[in-house]
DNA sequence: CTGTTAGCGCGTTCAC
DNA sequence: GTGAACGCGCTAACAG
């Protein structure tokens, strides 16, 4: 039996102390059923001099309801990620509700293993950015939903599935950045990041394919790149697609091996941060000036963009916005409990592009 | 009496379907005791027939722990707390433990709140950066060693009290800073930002407890910058030290006051993120070229610090290793139980002085 | 080794 | 109105 703490006073040792029953004593403390004025005085000052908290523990296993929300994302020192979270707290706060946030570092396992343990400590609904891509490998994705417990997927869908979810509409995102581009007279723009296939890819069909297998985001904003060359009637140049780990270091090299190619491109679109720092280094590596001599669109904003020199056009996502109406979905399906009410609905929410002055007319090769 | 959910099946059920008592069902899946290994794998088949899971909510009343930590911060979309939250889930998940984060907006009442809503929740520690200061207002922190929760302090120590705290040595790298920017020739070092109080100050000391009066890490910088300009005989002057509210937009305009001076800074020591991009605007609104014109040092190192024109000096802070050292620390003490062992311990993290591109000698005036 | 029984702290029904 | 008594799901003595 463990308790080796300094005893947490219980509803019992209240209720001695006033001298009431222990219900009586649970009435006035849980806030519920009848008390009279004089009993409910009598029972709080017990309380307070006793300096009694609730169990919420103790609560929710009996009510059935532990007032907690699971959070999973890949990692939640990733600003974005971190925006997200701050968005899905303060309305979860703002309704009673707290958050357990798990990391998983887009590791599979760890992310099953992360909707185990939220399925376990009871919480009443799950905010999840799968790692998963596949209709397969989402057995785990089942389970809450078995458990009769809400999910919201988040920022990421997951093709087959259909699940609620709150993302971003990365599609016309990339298309719109990348149509800019066209618009400002590129033809041959850098894709920077896209699927991590390791193999060199022959035709643009392998390509689709292979960012269809992975994370949807990265698909979809790749997908959008693809619409904006063809709205334009511009032929795909499969070397200017990134391809490989995403980390930094690659994106890095990933430029650097771009910018020796013959039809080296005079612009870049750049779908994550590290992506574009990596791009950032290897332009500056190599001597190469923004917008004059290559142009540059980032996504997600952040606040040094417009302190960089030149300042960075970028497309903006909602972050706040995002945490914030998956929190309102869960939410409201709690609320609705078992209720098998609505079908499941995908929210998309639209980005900002916002122009500054890292992009400018190819320059006009001699 | 709340089950509003599709039952999750209860280990009575696996032992009434696997023909066996409720204790050796509960001993097979709780993992403890002795049970035959014939039983053990009828529960185990049973279990996983009906998708048995654990009800952590109820072993956790019933054991009195919970293998939950609380972690409270100001902003969790901050990327500082979102790499000490990331380092803290390491070791703590490692170690089967999850957080329950909650940010407080720096506001005291939150922090309040948080600390009772984790209280009252049974975490089995707490990690807090707290925004109160004064040894007053701080009888929430009180609360948990009352109720037998630890308690370590995050990146922020309270003067008065002596508790378990893992931090940066604010001071050090404050004078390192100033040091390296004494060293390059500058002799007039704007301070941004100072305490956030609104009225003018007139006497070194007045300013000094007007630190002391707000954040303890901001009271430390300054005073490390203070330590600086004595070591050169530098004599302090007032009008260099940004005063009032802390937002990028109050940098921006307190930097472009600065520069108005006769005797304008020649170079700027902000000891944040939102200080750093308002001075960096500042400094482009006026023209001035980095680090030609004017010297800048900031804190807290991004990745986009390396990347900028020219690449930012910058002293890094390792927000990861504050998390981890914090969550052991935790971790240990929750091991050690109430055995009131030792004392209270603070741990100071040493800084690291990035230098790059954007300090130079201090302009020769004609 | 197994099953019975009594807790853990709180919610809730139901006579008095 | 009030309090005794039982239930929530699990742990843990204790007999057998």
């Amino acid at each position: 039996m463990g308790k080796p703490r300094p005893s947490a006073p219980t509803i019992s040792e209240v209720a001695a102390a006033a001298g009431v029953g222990r219900a009586t004593a649970a009435r006035t403390l849980g806030g519920y059923g009848y008390v009279s004025a004089e009993m409910r005085d009598r029972v709080l000052a017990a309380a307070d001099a006793l300096g009694y908290r609730t169990n919420q523990l103790a609560r929710s296993v009996s009510t059935g309801v532990s007032h907690t929300i699971g959070v999973v994302v890949a990692d939640i020192s990733n600003p974005f990620f971190g925006g997200v979270a701050l968005g899905i707290s303060e309305v979860a706060s703002a309704r009673g509700f707290d958050a357990l946030v798990l990391s998983t570092a887009e590791h599979l396992e760890e992310e099953i293993n992360a909707v185990n343990v939220l399925v376990d400590k009871r919480v009443d609904g799950i905010i999840l950015s799968s790692a998963a891509c596949a209709a397969d490998s989402t057995a785990h994705l089942q389970l809450p939903n078995e458990q009769g417990i809400p999910l919201v997927l988040l920022d990421r869908l997951i093709p087959g599935l259909d699940l609620d979810a709150v993302v971003i509409d990365n599609r016309a995102a990339a298309r719109h950045a990348t149509t800019e581009l066209i618009a400002a007279g590129h033809s041959r723009i850098g894709f920077i990041w896209g699927p991590p296939v390791p193999e060199r890819i022959e035709y643009r069909r392998e390509l689709v394919e292979a960012a269809g297998r992975n994370l949807w985001s990265d698909g979809e904003r790749l997908t959008g790149y693809l619409d904006a060359l063809d709205d334009a009637a511009i032929p795909l140049d499969l070397d200017h697609i990134m391809l490989g780990e995403k980390t930094e270091m690659r994106a890095y090299e990933a430029v650097t091996r771009m910018l020796a190619l013959d039809a080296a491109p005079t612009a870049f679109f750049c779908t994550e941060t590290d992506a574009l720092t990596g791009t950032l280094h290897a332009l500056r590596d190599a001597g190469l000036a923004i917008p004059s001599q290559v142009s540059i669109v980032g996504f997600d904003d952040s606040s040094w963009a417009a302190v960089m020199n030149p300042p960075l056009t970028m497309v903006r996502q909602p972050m706040l916005e995002l945490g914030r109406q998956a929190a309102e979905l869960l939410l409201s399906r709690i609320d609705s409990g078992a209720g098998d009410a609505e079908p499941p609905m995908q929210r998309e929410l639209e980005t900002e592009f916002i122009e500054r002055e890292s992009v400018a007319p190819a320059p006009t090769h001699s």
